[in-house]
DNA sequence: ATAACTGTATTATATGACTGATACACTTTT
DNA sequence: AAAAGTGTATCAGTCATATAATACAGTTAT
């Protein structure tokens, strides 16, 4: 079951729209697998401390986008096959990406000094050479 | 005169959090200088088809940041000191670099792989959605 | 079967973001 | 001095986001 462990509540836009980014991108790394059952919205409403509505929101737009599949009276489950794996894969990787290219470019940032901070940031666990 | 020619109205977030983003990223790439004079509220107003509460709400806020300076009846100018630039270069590339490097670790990217990703992408920027 | 849980729906309230209109005082331009 | 432009302020209204309190019907577990 997803559990949204990991899941932190941010500040910067709709708790909503969070808990959407949330699931699309545990689709994209594998951590959420087709068929998993989602937590019931109930259960997620008070394990973030959010109201049921919101939750009810989140789910209900996913559902319209075809993500997740719900029966009344049971847990909904995620439904995706792999060609909706890999368009909202693509599709978050261009997005985010072309917005963080484009934030270093206005801020006259160079390529070159641009990735190597995104090196530095990202910790660089294992030091090469 | 600072006259927002370049900047495109996007419809992620608050058009006065926008226009603020702006101004700061002009700071940090120099094309926006110290003493350097703001478009009139009412005529960026029109500008961009947005009201001009809207306009005055970003203009203030940014005074608030000590970033620019009013004088009621003319037009309000850039005001920041060397620190402050350096405050606002480092914050903003640090807070628009971590978001990207965490959303790419929470899609399970590896490194190497976000950095060719954003190489690529830096190169053509066209493709969207 | 009963109880507990689940999805779904409704109504109401509050706040932030944005718009629209108007007014006043100050500065710059003519 | 007069006109035009500018910063500042207020009031009202709409829409999106989030909260709160219920209610009902279907599924699951006991």
């Amino acid at each position: 079951m997803i559990s949204f462990e990991d899941f932190i509540l941010e500040d910067n836009g709709p708790i909503y729209l969070q808990i959407i980014r949330y699931v699309k991108r545990g689709i994209v790394s594998g951590s959420i697998a087709n068929g998993e059952e989602m937590i019931s919205r109930r259960a997620l409403s008070a394990l973030l401390g959010v109201n049921p509505n919101t939750i009810q929101k989140a789910y209900h737009l996913l559902e319209e986008e075809g993500i997740i599949r719900s029966r009344s009276g049971a847990k909904s489950c995620v439904e995706v096959d792999e060609g909706q794996k890999e368009e909202i894969r693509r599709s978050l990787l261009v997005q985010d990406t072309l917005a963080w290219v484009q934030a270093m470019r206005q801020m006259g940032v160079e390529k070159e000094a641009a990735l190597r901070l995104a090196e530095d940031i990202w910790g660089d666990p294992k030091e090469e050479r």
